[in-house]
DNA sequence: GTAATCTCCGTACATGGGTACGGAGTCAAG
DNA sequence: CTTGACTCCGTACCCATGTACGGAGATTAC
């Protein structure tokens, strides 16, 4: 059942590439496994929830330091510590959610308007957005982190 | 009231660099503004809008070019196309907030945990994410996104 | 009118997050 | 025991997203 694996079955099993592991480990978002055979990592089934975790995660903004801050929850320290953090992590998690709540009503009124057949051009999106404009990073991350290509 | 300004002014109020508003618009998610003076590029108060709500719109998980789609949302097009894309992009919203309502669970119960005293060390927290794997990104971007540094 | 400040533009550099390369060692099947 | 697939490691490279530079022209404040 425990079946252990090398870092190519594991990649596969998680969906991203060896190199891609190897760098989490250098980043210390995954933990040094343990190599008996020959030099070889070895890992267990369960270490691929660490990379999906990892993967889904970016996938709502927030950043492999972010990312590694809410991993350490998930340690022995003791409790006051990790209580304080998780209620951190918590109020950012919450104001994510609100700010794309904000985007899903502007997008529902959206594609509402565009069912009630008229108004064509010009409907009014995302001024909901502008409006809330709290701080939404994690660890007081010195810059934020953008991403693009072509406008088109 | 329509206090037009330059490229500096309109940094200011929208919180980034002059240098992030020309970049902006070399990747096409700012229009080519008016420049009648001398050439200098000139704003409008809400210009500024359409920044903050790029900027927020990264700490979502979004990059610029899911950006560049959700502005393009805003514009002069036929309606059946607006409503397609607008559900699309609705329902990759909808998973965001699921996800991160979540990992806001998952905090929410280790917040408790710590509160009841006891259960130091191994709690256990995100597990709840693995399960979900369904895909987030929007525009069927190639390659998901990532960024690390130190551990610590 | 002149000095300080701002803007222009193109290009170069920086950082985060991977991805690829290449030579050497290991393992497993035939 | 050989052959092919896999792994090791370090380093180099790549793309997205800015950020900085630098010389020339415009604007504004005195």
């Amino acid at each position: 059942m425990k079946s252990r694996m090398t870092i190519g079955k594991l990649a596969e099993t998680a969906g991203v590439g060896v190199e891609t592991i190897r760098f989490y480990q250098r980043s210390g978002l995954l933990p040094e496994p343990e190599r008996p055979m020959s030099g070889y990592r070895e890992y267990a089934e369960g270490d691929a929830w660490r990379i999906r975790f990892i993967k889904r995660a970016q996938t709502l903004g927030f950043n492999l330091e972010d990312i590694a801050g809410l991993l350490r929850l998930d340690g022995p320290q003791t409790c006051s510590v990790t209580h304080d953090l998780a209620q951190e992590k918590l109020h950012v998690v919450e104001q994510k959610i609100a700010g794309l709540a904000s985007i899903r009503d502007a997008l529902q009124q959206l594609v509402r308007q565009c069912e009630r057949k008229h108004q064509r051009g010009t409907c009014p999106i995302i001024q909901s957005l502008a409006h809330n404009n709290n701080e939404l990073r994690l660890n007081s991350t010195p810059a934020p982190i953008l991403s693009a290509k072509k406008s088109m």
